[in-house]
RNA sequence: GGCUGGGUGGCAGAGUGGCUAUGCACCGGAUUGCAAAUCCGCGUCACGUCGGUUCGACUCCGGCCCCAGCCUCCA
């Protein structure tokens, strides 16, 4: 059984979802008007594992993940590279596919535009309108009224009086509460605009999730997820319009993952202290960051730094070791398979899933030192088909070692040097021997002698 | 100021009212020409701090200290 932390009852619960055997979650995608930096990584891999854990276990998931292509900070951008919005979120787009794709993230079902889904979200503030939920501003803008919805803040756990005591008021916006906020934005002269019944303009942030949940999913749906830092406001919000629209409750379980720091302190847009994934990319493979993203818990803040990703390298490098040359069999241990299946209904308690793969790992070390190669097997199928779950060790074992390296020796230059090492190892000529092996070490490979002979990999 | 979450061995990072997390690093041994990889062994107060509950607490309760986050755009 499935145990999800919700973040609006802030504990652990048995996931039942609304229809037997079948899921229907959504996550919050990206605001398309930059690269996908570490942070957006994370969401995009917890949330990849958790539907393929759920695929896992039996279900038939529908993956809603969004995409935000209309906002003040992309208009801003387009603006400020003098392109056309569209041009320019396009691009992100692309960009963001090719980063989730390294990362090994799988396509959600569906993957809806803001822009493409004008029409409900107009027709969405029209309900609200109508129900009394939103009104007009005298600088034309449609605001979604707080006061007016019951349990504002029982997402986020705050209340209302003390929000208003704190908040701040920015100049030039004419709410009636410092709490309400915008569902329609008249257009300034030169803005992108869409016609709506209240002129032309385009939508406030939040709304679009509403209307996008709700028309790919119904009314109320079993997960929704994103970054701990859409709790407030935007998922608030979002419960505000969404429950005051359709009078139905939204969503059953809310998942947020932590953040990724640097130095102790968040990872950032606005802090400027980010690393996008294709600069990452650079210097590890996604599945390296991955790994590096799976090994703390997804509630927990992510501290970002060489040393980690090295470690995640040097992780990968065991379990592929402990896997090459080994012909996984045709049944797994069901041992490791029900240990590792516990940590994950334990609300993905993902560094727990993966010491379980290290200890099988070892294990099948072992039993390739006996030789004993049924059982080596058996362990390879586990090892393999438990990495699948959470999207690792899905590579060859050889091409993952000795791959990558471009521009570098090729593997035909390298094992000419390993027979040239042979010849002088078998003249005893171990002076020789070990400067071709110290040559090949400083460019990246690694000898590996044995009794069958010398294999070699990529450090 | 209000509200969250957290402080575990050299590092990373799970977890439990009494029993080995796991990985890396270190040290010793096997293996090796020497290495590497692998295997075996190795942390007897590792659990922020001060109290309390208990036969027994790192694990429960309370105070304190410290860290991060939200309250403003942000995954």
């Amino acid at each position: 059984m499935l145990r999800v932390f919700n973040s609006e009852s802030r504990r652990k619960e048995a996931f039942v979802p609304i229809e037997a055997g079948k899921v229907r979650m959504y996550v919050c995608g990206m605001t398309v008007y930059d690269y996908c930096h570490i942070g957006h990584a994370r969401v995009l891999v917890v949330f990849d594992v958790l539907y393929r854990y759920l695929r896992h276990k039996g279900f038939e998931v529908t993956y809603v993940r969004n995409i935000t292509d209309i906002d003040d900070k992309i208009i801003r951008r387009a603006e400020e590279q003098g392109v056309a919005m569209r041009g320019l979120t396009d691009r992100f787009i692309d960009a963001m596919h090719e980063d989730a794709a390294r990362l090994g993230v799988l396509e959600p079902t569906l993957e809806p535009r803001a822009t493409d889904s004008m029409e409900a979200i107009i027709a969405m503030i029209r309900e609200l309108e109508e129900r009394g939920y939103a009104y007009r501003a005298e600088n034309g803008d449609v605001y979604y009224d707080v006061s007016r919805f019951e349990g504002y803040g029982r997402l986020s756990g705050k209340n209302p009086e003390d929000l208003r005591a704190g908040a701040r008021v920015e100049v030039g916006e004419a709410k009636d509460d410092p709490l309400d906020f915008v569902l329609w934005k008249a257009a300034k002269p030169g803005e992108p605009s869409w016609d709506s019944p209240w002129g032309p303009g385009r939508p406030g942030w939040h709304i679009e999730c509403s209307a996008m949940s709700t028309t790919t999913l119904g009314n109320r749906f079993d997960i929704h997820g994103g970054g701990q830092d859409l709790q407030f406001p935007h998922h608030e919000n979002e419960i505000a319009q969404s429950e005051a629209a359709t009078c139905e409750h939204y969503v059953n379980y809310w998942m947020h993952n932590g953040f990724v720091r640097v130095n102790e302190e968040k990872m950032s847009k606005s802090l400027g202290n980010f690393f996008t994934v294709r600069d990452v990319l650079e210097a590890y493979s996604g599945e390296e960051i991955r790994w590096f993203i799976l090994s703390s818990h997804y509630r927990s803040p992510l501290n970002y730094s060489d040393a980690q990703l090295d470690a995640a390298r040097a992780a990968l490098h065991r379990l592929y070791n402990a896997l090459e040359g080994v012909e996984p069999g045709e049944t797994a241990d069901a041992g490791f398979a029900e240990r590792f299946e516990a940590a994950m209904d334990d609300d993905l308690n993902t560094p727990e899933a993966l010491a379980v793969l290290f200890e099988c790992a070892s294990e099948l070390n072992r039993a390739r030192e006996q030789g004993d190669d049924a059982r080596a097997g058996e362990l390879a199928r586990t090892l393999v088909d438990l990495g699948g779950v959470v999207g690792v060790l899905q590579s060859d074992p050889a091409d993952y070692l000795r791959g990558g390296g471009a521009g570098e020796l090729d593997a035909d230059a390298i094992e000419a040097l390993i027979e040239q090492r042979n010849r002088a190892r078998a003249e005893r000529d171990f002076a020789e021997a070990d400067r071709i092996r110290d040559a090949l070490a400083d460019q990246g490979v690694q000898l590996l002698d044995g009794p069958e002979g010398t294999r070699w990999q990529r450090t």
